[in-house]
DNA sequence: TTTAAAAATGTAAGCGCTTGCATATACTGT
DNA sequence: ACAGTATATGCAAGCGCTTACATTTTTAAA
């Protein structure tokens, strides 16, 4: 550090004690009017600004709120991270984001690491994480929230994924397609993909249906996922009709692929996604999908912990609307 | 804060000084291995984890470093976000984010808010800044570097965004073209659209010709902004027959607009961007565009950043390669 | 006025760790 | 075995703040 302005030598000028000038930072009203704005006169004049490490260690209050996602490289955890950094950042609060890429070893120790640094309030995404890590938020003290799905065991913020891709598999079902495939993200520690496909699974077992295993491909979550999902799912002896892809990534992918091969979207080959991704909309047909507020879902959670820092009880469990969002991508089965 | 196990147990249970444990946290070499085990042991039967800001204090490091961007909500800050931060995870330091969406008002005060957390190290994008930001950066002590652009006061790692557009106008200019329309990012507060604009002028000025303000538009950083710039080109008196974007996601929407507006790309428009994202390859025909290393961009600034950190000296100044992706989206004008 | 209660401010003890310096222990060569 | 070094460890003083509690000042009531 060099030569630092500490709050001594702001009480100094001001002519007042350290303890003065430090109410006047962190609850202004207890102090009197006119000792707070000579104290802040001498703030200005010194541009002193505190040490957050001794705050922290004084207070035991960060100011900070940490957040465990799988990756930044997805529009859809950029986004709500985004909204959570510029809902937090208005509270004076910093994000600290830490990513894991699905690695659930990664996982544990980022949020060992953000303990440590004692973040007031930790946000993860989903319900698939190791049991040392539920042991290790449990024996935390501080505000918990889960995101993008649901789980009894902390307060979570989520989307009903299953209903989702229900919602999904039904609108398919009810134009009339009887051989669904379904290319989903990589499902190990990943519940929404799982949860996605039960909910596909699920509407077609109530049609009477169901879903073969060769029906269904895994595929890393981008947009050469879903092209290469594409192709499996249409060399299959069966082909199917219509896809429901896990996600809008995997959608654009596979309508683009259906397109190169020659298929026609939505009379060869319907597709359908999950997400409303910017490019959903814009691509030529628009891409069918079920669009989740995942904007909302990032300055909800920020303000959840905002709640739950200051005291309040949160809600154990929040579902977000999602609705369905029919573009040219799908239509009527050929015949 | 609960019952927090300290360093004093630990000496304790391990019949050591804290000095000793705090030695073996930050330099183990400097103990007796017989020593350093026992007190592995204790740390490990406590679980005992330090606290952060504790540990900030009295030594002044905070092992974390602090980046200031424009938005999360873009691919290529997102993606170049997410390569910094598991490389600086990698080395055991933390990324705190934050953006400004790009407004000035907001970097200054987030950069100082980095900088009371007293991050060690500070990431900027650009060379747009604040007289007063500039003024807080220069004060301060710690390693500070800029992204995506150059600039001479600071250490800097970047692109070179003129010579990029250039690379993208003469290939258009290569191929024939002779008007050449521009759809550029907001310039205001963004010193990378600008340079990519003066780019194009200088090539089409090298080349006897000119860029009328008629055939340049500014519009926002999204595929949106990349439609509603190609129809106002489109509508203009003498019709382009290329487009330059200053970036993918206006080249795609451009694109998509284009082809909705039942224009035959290339043969009836030329299109080219610069970032090469995902979708710029996937979508048809694909998109002509500069394609820029930004997960290196990223990789190689947390790298910097740690160098910098443990006190080397760090390049002043340091330009990321790029080459020109030719693909179906441009190709010879009409005629 | 006087006095009690309320409001504002000051005092000083930590918060949990790091690190310069002093001391103790372990080697080395004779 | 014994200096003389080199290595390891311990001691204790902070790092810059917050906050119970004590003290002083202001306000209100009588």
């Amino acid at each position: 550090m060099n030569q630092r302005i500490t709050i001594e030598e702001v009480a100094r000028l001001a002519g007042v004690s350290t303890a003065t000038v430090s109410r006047v930072l962190s609850r202004p009203e207890v102090v009197r009017s006119q000792t707070r704005e000579q104290v802040m006169a001498a703030i200005a004049k010194l541009d002193y600004q505190p040490d957050a490490a001794a705050r922290a260690l004084a207070s035991g209050r960060t100011h900070t709120v940490g957040c465990v996602i799988p990756t930044l490289d997805h529009a859809i955890f950029a986004r709500s991270t985004q909204a959570m950094q510029t809902t937090l950042a208005q509270a004076g609060y910093q994000l600290l984001v830490a990513s894991h890429e699905y690695d659930p070893v990664t996982e544990f120790e980022l949020v060992r690491a953000l303990q440590q640094r004692g973040v007031d309030a930790l946000v993860l995404v989903g319900t698939d994480h190791a049991p040392r890590l539920w042991k290790a938020l449990s024996a935390w003290r501080k505000p918990t929230l889960l995101t993008w799905s649901c789980d009894p065991r902390l307060p979570s913020l989520g989307f009903d994924n299953e209903g989702a891709a229900q919602m999904a598999a039904s609108h398919l079902l009810e134009l009339g397609h009887r051989y669904i495939g379904v290319i989903s993200g990589l499902t190990s520690h990943n519940d929404r993909a799982r949860s996605r496909i039960d909910g596909v699974r699920k509407s077609l077992t109530q049609a009477g249906l169901s879903l073969p295993p060769t029906l269904v491909t895994e595929q890393a979550f981008n947009l050469e996922g879903g092209r290469l999902g594409l192709r499996k799912l249409m060399a299959s002896r069966q082909k199917p009709s219509a896809i429901f892809c896990g996600n809008d990534l995997l959608a654009v992918g596979a309508l683009l692929e259906a397109q190169r091969m020659g298929l026609n979207v939505p009379s060869d080959l319907s597709i359908c996604g999950i997400d409303n991704l910017e490019i959903s909309e814009a691509i030529n047909p628009g891409l069918t999908t079920v669009s989740l507020p995942t904007q909302d879902l990032g300055r909800i959670a920020a303000q959840f912990m905002l709640s739950a820092i200051s005291g309040e009880i949160i809600a154990a469990k929040s579902l977000l609307p999602f609705e369905l969002v029919v573009r040219g991508s799908t239509g009527l089965p050929r015949r």
